[in-house]
RNA sequence: GGCGGUGUAGCUCAAUUGGAACAGAGUGCCUGUCUUCUAAACAGGAGGUUCCGGGUUCGAGUCCCGGCACCGCCA
């Protein structure tokens, strides 16, 4: 029995009792964990709720104490219940029995439901997340982005569904648009040149997404004295869309070059996909054709026949009450017959709930050095290559976009619903998170010119447009750099190599752990030298902890002490009385903590919060940590005690493992 | 102007969706702890009008009403 499964149990409890001795059908149940493990190991305060109910269904008032009396009773008898008290004003604070709990999950796994995720009739979803122009390097903003994506990702997984995960690349768009038009007019490059500049710039030590960041900048500031050149900006367009012709060719390696750049990116940080779908299929496949045709014939459209909108094909909300200007983003088809945004994000969106009526065809992208394959979307039938797997379809799609899209999301959503109601709104999920800024002071720390303007504001937005932002390559190299002196000073002895890995992983930690602890609606105000840090709240700390757990194991192997012999070693009689020790609690917190891994898990997912996984990694590596210092487990005379701590040391280490691998952090071999 | 978000310790953020028994962390500041299973650690201290004003109730940082400030989206 899990922990999670005696709370589920001693719930039920808790409303059957309320049905049988009030009539009352309470139809969700909170429970908290008191503050202290002295205090119990569960909470209800549902005796308040319950004593307002009872008032208004027969006007008796009862109080809420005598409530929880009766409530005591029934929770009493259960398995693994030690006792149960009524405390402050009423609350029913629960005690499990703790040694007969740790004998039977001494070998629980942490995460049980990850092993579902691979059988094939755990249900599916799609999680889309990155998504960069691709047209430039990516920058820190858009690593939260797919930190965000990639770890929430991880999460739906370990609660046992089957996620796709697809990275949506805008091909086609203004902003390759742009990068296109600075090959050809700025650099006048031809597709050889651009071709060839890989190796020139690997001669300079430069990457070709970070040429593409300066150029893209320059087109920028030339557009501000150009006029000739933006001019060139609608038709560079209209030739990129349409295809077939060399403009779009060249804008199809450019945009090809960086999307692999941005992945070898995200490969650093142990960011993968499974399919890469592009805009320039979902126009040349007509995606859009097939959706308009569903939405006229269930009459969720309308022509707008008078008014400023005469000649748009329109989608009515009528749950939205906006004014005028907000019209506008409920018109899918303009008077001019081409579609809006809105309406190809609608079929798109339809496709990957696998209600659209057609496909894409794939070819294979890129074998990535774990094994795992990332697919390409085709629009021509004879390149879909066989077999592959099955994609889209999702029975839950999640979109992680910042917050600024919130809008367009919304209808998006809406409009989906509208033309599939048996779906609903609920089957898309709009994963928003606010934008990585930068502090003025952080704008000018890379070089940039801050004006006296910005220098009052809060925080300057990153802009690929001005090139300004911390690029992740550079970052991740900075953090490496940092950390290999760190490995250097305190493991001069290693192999480089080795070093240099551990350095990797420990980058890899900083990173995601500080785009995690902070919830998806704060805005991140980016500073080097909390960035940097690795003392305090950040994904070193709890990294060094789970080290420290797997060192003790390491001692035991090296003197052929074996867990095994631990975990049979342990009774009853001896595990009661190291409980009800003064070092009990402690030792009891520790391992409670590390069992609501699970439960943890499936709050994130729930609330869609990847924070609440890092918290918790913080909380419990900080627990770990104070037992280490309380305990010297190794020396520890007291066989039975011994046996104790390092089972409990063996719960903890891997509770925290799998909680920072859920975030896509490894725990490295020395620190 | 309309819609949405935010406001909590010097600074950066949490707070299990209305719960208690000190509103918590990290950082910064002050003070202690390395011959030990790794000090990237641990312990202690100072630091709060939860933006302001009303209201709802057994109970409000959280909900409602009215303001203020900042941010974003749509024009």
């Amino acid at each position: 029995m899990t922990l999670l499964q005696l709370q589920n149990i001693l719930r039920d409890q808790v409303r059957q009792t309320a049905l049988d001795t009030f009539s009352i059908e309470l139809d969700q149940i909170a429970s908290e964990t008191p503050p202290k493990t002295e205090l119990g190991d569960l909470a209800f305060p549902v005796a308040f709720e319950l004593a307002k109910l009872i008032k208004l269904q027969s006007g008796e008032k009862k109080n809420p104490r005598e409530i929880s009396e009766i409530l005591k009773q029934a929770l009493e008898t259960f398995d693994f219940v030690d006792k149960v008290e009524v405390a402050g004003a009423g609350y029913l604070n629960v005690f499990f029995e703790r040694a007969k709990f740790l004998a039977e999950n001494v070998e629980a796994s942490p995460l049980p439901a990850l092993s579902l995720s691979e059988s094939a009739d755990s249900t599916k979803v799609c999680v889309e997340h990155t998504s960069v122009n691709p047209n430039k390097a990516a920058h820190i903003g858009h690593v939260r982005n797919s930190v965000l994506g990639d770890t929430f990702q991880r999460i739906l997984r370990a609660t046992g569904k089957m996620v796709e995960v697809q990275n949506y690349i805008d091909n086609t768009g203004v902003q390759v648009a742009d990068v296109v038009i600075g090959f050809i007019y700025l650099e006048k490059m031809n597709l050889a040149d651009i071709e060839a500049l890989d190796s020139k710039l690997a001669a300079q030590g430069q990457t070709f997404d970070y040429f593409c960041w300066d150029l893209y900048a320059k087109v920028g500031v030339e557009y501000q004295t150009n006029e000739g050149l933006k001019e060139k900006r609608a038709e560079v367009l209209h030739l990129v869309e349409e295809g077939n012709n060399d403009t779009a060719v060249l804008a199809d390696y450019v945009a090809t070059r960086n999307v692999e750049c941005i992945l070898a990116t995200m490969e650093r940080l142990s960011i993968r996909y499974d399919l890469l779908p592009r805009e320039s299929e979902i126009l040349h496949l007509h995606f859009w054709n097939k959706a308009f045709a569903q939405m006229k014939s269930l009459g969720v459209l309308h022509l707008e026949t008078e008014g400023k909108n005469a000649g748009c094909w329109v989608m009515p909300f009528e749950t939205h009450s906006g004014n005028d200007e907000h019209e506008a983003d409920k018109i899918l088809v303009r008077s001019n017959g081409t579609v809006t945004y809105t309406g190809k994000d609608i079929a798109y969106q339809m496709w990957k709930l696998g209600i659209l009526g057609m496909d894409f065809f794939y070819k294979l992208f890129h074998t990535y050095k774990n094994g795992q394959q990332v697919w390409i979307t085709s629009a021509i039938e004879s390149e879909d290559e066989q077999p592959r797997p099955q994609f889209g379809g999702g029975e839950t799609v999640y979109n992680v976009i910042d917050s600024r899209q919130s809008y367009p999301q919304d209808v998006v959503k809406k409009g989906v619903a509208a033309i599939v109601p048996e779906k609903g709104e609920s089957a898309s999920i709009h994963l928003s998170y606010e934008m990585v800024a930068l502090s003025p002071a952080a704008a000018e720390e890379l070089g940039f010119a801050v004006s006296d303007e910005d220098r009052k504001r809060p925080f300057i937005e990153m802009s690929g447009r001005k090139g300004l932002g911390v690029k992740a390559d550079d970052l991740i190299d900075r953090l490496e750099t940092n950390a290999l002196a760190e490995v250097e000073a305190r493991h001069a002895e290693l192999p480089l190599d080795q070093k240099k890995f551990i350095a990797h992983q420990l980058a890899v930690g900083a990173l995601r752990y500080f785009l995690l602890k902070f919830t998806r609606n704060t805005i991140i105000v980016f500073d080097f030298k909390e960035a940097l840090s690795t003392e305090g709240e950040t994904g070193a700390f709890c990294q060094y902890s789970a080290v420290r757990a797997n060192s003790i194991f390491r001692k035991l192997e090296e003197r052929n002490e074996s867990l095994e012999d631990f975990k049979s070693s342990i009774e009853q009689p001896a595990l009661v009385e190291i409980f009800s020790s003064d070092a009990g609690n402690e030792i009891w917190s520790l391992l409670t903590l590390a069992f609501r891994l699970e439960e943890t898990v499936q709050q994130a997912a729930a609330q869609n919060e990847p924070a609440i996984l890092a918290k918790y990694t913080f909380n419990l590596a900080k627990a770990f940590n104070l037992f280490y210092h309380h305990h010297k487990i190794l020396a520890e005379e007291d066989a039975a005690k011994r046996a104790v701590l390092v089972i409990t040391a063996d719960i903890a280490r891997r509770s925290l493992t799998a909680a920072l691998s859920t975030m896509g952090v490894e725990v490295p071999e020395r620190m």
